[in-house]
DNA sequence: TGACCCCATATTTGGATGGT
DNA sequence: ACCATCCAAATATGGGGTCA
């Protein structure tokens, strides 16, 4: 016996078609983890139950804030500026919470640059999570940058190569509804773990990101090219694996630190 | 040989985990695919491949608009409004467009209920894609009774037995940016292609989920229990095998149109 | 590099069965 | 109705190859 092949269509046996929707659910879902896992890709699901009634959809990650992240880096261009880095920041335990709130008071104040400090404190899972945020985040902004492209080119502006011309430091007003002002400095990590100074050259297929906080970006700031200010930064002890294992993969985790996401 | 058992973890070759990649995304759209068609549900997915530069996310399905609409039925409390079955008549063939554009304005004209000539006027894909269209509007409409009965019942009145009231038939305004008005009346098919004259009795377990369209319904109408008028209506050329199949499957297709969604 | 093909095995999953 | 378990067939997929 066993089974017998199945046609591309839909199950007429009720039954079976529930049971059959149950398992492939299952395992669709499980194949989904897998794959991000497996690959680091980030990923998300939702499957409606029409037919029952009185249910959720399901959703993967099961995490509903993560699957609304993900949504909304995927029509990112029209909601840029409701995202921000502070989701990362949301629904911790109130210790955890006052301590990163610290810190990022802090890492604000600094005027945007990752800090040391700020990365040693997090566990693994919150490393990754930052992580996450910040792909999100460098999602966002390179699909604008992409977009602001397409447009200057379709365009045909004869000024469009005083594009690549140094722009002057945005001021990025109030930050975190307080009165400071920030520069336009932005610290990255780079993947052999070396200090790359800004020296404002050579700087033209790399382009200006913006800070990790959830401000609104005057727009025309994407549309200029910027050097990345890279500084030298230790991997937190959570991370020092990567860098003693020895594999060709060490990039993994860094590889959204480092300016090659914006080539 | 064949292959060795896979550890659920990263996978630390870059050429492999590439390779791997595509084949399970491959492999996992394939299944979503087989999901939704074999066991009638709606499902979307959404892949970045962070770690390649110059790629557009991987959705399924294919079609963006389809994407954006189950998405937004997703969160779709908050942005009931803003779903309509118009979605359903964009993207279409310009000698299609102008015939359904016809037909829906003859349909909106006719105060919601859908008409014998609408539903025969499609093919089949269209047909589903209206069904679908319907789902998705059901399952807002569902879920805000749902936030509704919860909401109501967490505040505990002591006038929600009054909800059960008869309404007064709710003035919606004005429809498609035309001037008309139209009656609070909506058609829909049962089981059993028979008639269910409104005779206002027994509706207690049934709900008003507002006609078909685009425009804004006044939140207080949902929360008000109405009867669900029944037309007579025959299928479509397209979907008759439904009925003559003799299977115990024909309310696959019918199941939204009849009240049970609502029960 | 990517697109396909092969192949041996790992994994999924229809269908049946039994329990509640 | 649901859930768990079993089993064998069907499928997915690492790893390797070839071609362009």
């Amino acid at each position: 016996m066993g089974r017998g092949k199945l046609k591309l269509e839909l199950m007429r046996n009720e039954k079976s078609r529930r049971l059959t929707f149950k398992k492939r659910k299952h395992g669709l879902i499980n194949k989904l983890h897998q794959l991000t896992t497996l690959c680091d890709v980030t990923a998300c699901m939702i499957i409606f139950d029409d037919n029952s009634n009185y249910h959720e959809p399901e959703i993967w990650p099961r995490d509903p804030e993560k699957v609304r992240r993900i949504v909304e880096s995927y029509d990112s261009p029209k909601s840029v500026s409701t995202f921000g880095l502070s989701d990362f920041f949301r629904d911790r335990t109130k210790t955890v919470d006052e301590e990163l709130k610290k810190l990022r008071k802090s890492n604000l104040e600094s005027k945007f640059p990752i800090r040391q400090e700020f990365l040693d404190s997090l566990t693994e899972s919150q490393l990754r999570e930052f992580g996450d945020a910040l792909k999100n985040k460098a999602r966002i902004a390179k699909s604008r940058i992409e977009f602001l492209k397409n447009q200057e080119s379709t365009m045909k502006q004869e000024f469009s190569s005083t594009l690549l011309d140094y722009p002057p430091p945005p001021d990025f007003g109030n930050l975190d509804r307080n009165q400071e002002t920030a520069s336009s400095s932005s610290s990255v990590m780079n993947q052999n773990n070396s200090v790359i100074s800004d020296d404002a050259t050579n700087f033209d297929d790399r382009h200006y990101c913006g800070p990790s906080s959830d401000i609104m970006i005057p727009q025309h700031y994407y549309t200029a090219a910027a050097p990345v200010v890279v500084e030298d930064v230790v991997l937190p002890p959570q991370l020092q694996y990567w860098e003693n294992d020895g594999g060709d993969q060490e990039e993994d985790i860094l590889q959204f630190f480092d300016g090659s996401f914006w080539s």
